[in-house]
DNA sequence: TTGTTGATTTCGCAA
DNA sequence: TTGCGAAGTCAACAA
């Protein structure tokens, strides 16, 4: 990794065209050639930057990044305060939790959030616009399906339709009921959801965390 | 701007829990106090982060970010090979091109694309469910809704879906026609207009913006 | 390779 | 301030 700091100017022409006047700021080259220009404050993205796969070319004061997609990030350096290299060699790497995966593990033993007597018919069930994350069926044995988001918005529920619509075309299932099931739902698409006829969930993932379900105490 | 090469490991604890194990890292503080964990690879995406507001803490060996919301980023470090600090001042910021909203100019004095005699009503046609983009008449003074992105996908057919059944509602506009425009179209969003009955048009803006229309020319 | 979905998304605009 | 849509989104994962 090179650590750069100048004084520079930058012109970015590729999937839209973008210039920074000139200002001191901190270059970065990763070791895959990527390169990130930050200002001191801002958020983690970079005022500019290329993405790997791609090639820096230098010559005094002026450096050329491009990709094979024929983006170029053209540099122009009037002062450099400093240029430093340092190896870091591969990390190790992040491990997350807290996904919308693990709400779907965490419900799916959990279906008595849903309905007393309620049954599992299997996780991400396969249809031909995509998986379903939970086919249940209720009480009376009619199956409801089942999408899970970490904030419920109106394109969940717009999915979760698209489903229901296909799902009970087939009359080994129909009727199919809907349950739209989130850690919080925005009140537009609590109101559409309302008036297609499914129903809301909100999940506490805190709360569902903390239950060991029966079947996987040993 | 402060620049730290050192091993460290880190813990986030927020809106997800990650863990980091110890490696040569890259450690940046904003002058906002925001810290960013870079490796040597990967994208402009730290490893770990956190956003401003939020406020550092240090003793030896030891770093702790919190924010308001009560999320922590803790820093370990075992070894530290550089630390510098340097002066940026404010950057002056970018200046971008080619987005969306420049289409919706372009096209909404360049509605001859769409056909002869049609007359904008106008930019950003307020419902109640959101702006649509360009409201206009065809030559038969019927209303026509027009959605634009950059790139057409599914997503943008459901939004004009929408508009038009809320518009198709005012018998004062009905019929209401729906155009989905955009610099490129994907094979299912043209699949899901034609089905719904929406006209599909691409726009090319290399060409639009070559043009000086008519009424801006003096 | 291509498409789809989630993200500690971030960012910008408008109500 | 809040909410919503766009992003050079990026990145992981499935088909």
């Amino acid at each position: 990794m090179r650590l750069v700091i100048a004084r520079c100017s930058v012109d970015y022409v590729g999937r839209l065209t973008a210039h920074l006047p000139e200002a001191l700021r901190l270059l970065i080259v990763k070791a895959d050639g990527s390169v990130l220009v930050h200002s001191d404050g801002g958020s983690y993205k970079p005022l500019n930057w290329m993405s790997p796969p791609c090639r820096l070319t230098e010559e005094p004061g002026k450096w050329s990044v491009t990709n094979k997609g024929g983006e170029t990030l053209a540099i122009t350096l009037t002062e450099v305060i400093s240029d430093t290299s340092v190896e870091l060699g591969i990390d190790p790497g992040l491990k997350k939790d807290g996904v919308e995966a693990h709400l779907q593990e965490l419900l799916a033993v959990q279906l008595d959030l849903l309905g007393d007597g309620w049954r599992l018919v299997r996780r991400e069930y396969p249809t031909p616009i995509g998986p379903v994350d939970i086919m249940c069926r209720n009480e009376a044995g009619e199956s409801v399906a089942v999408e899970i988001k970490r904030r419920g918005e109106i394109d969940g529920v717009e999915q979760l339709t698209r489903y229901l619509e296909l799902l009970n075309r087939d009359p080994l299932l129909a009727p199919v009921h809907g349950i739209f099931a989130a850690q919080e739902i925005k009140p537009q698409a609590r109101t559409l959801a309302a008036d297609r006829g499914i129903r809301c969930v909100t999940l506490n993932y805190e709360a569902m965390r903390g239950v060991i379900p029966e079947n996987t105490l040993f």
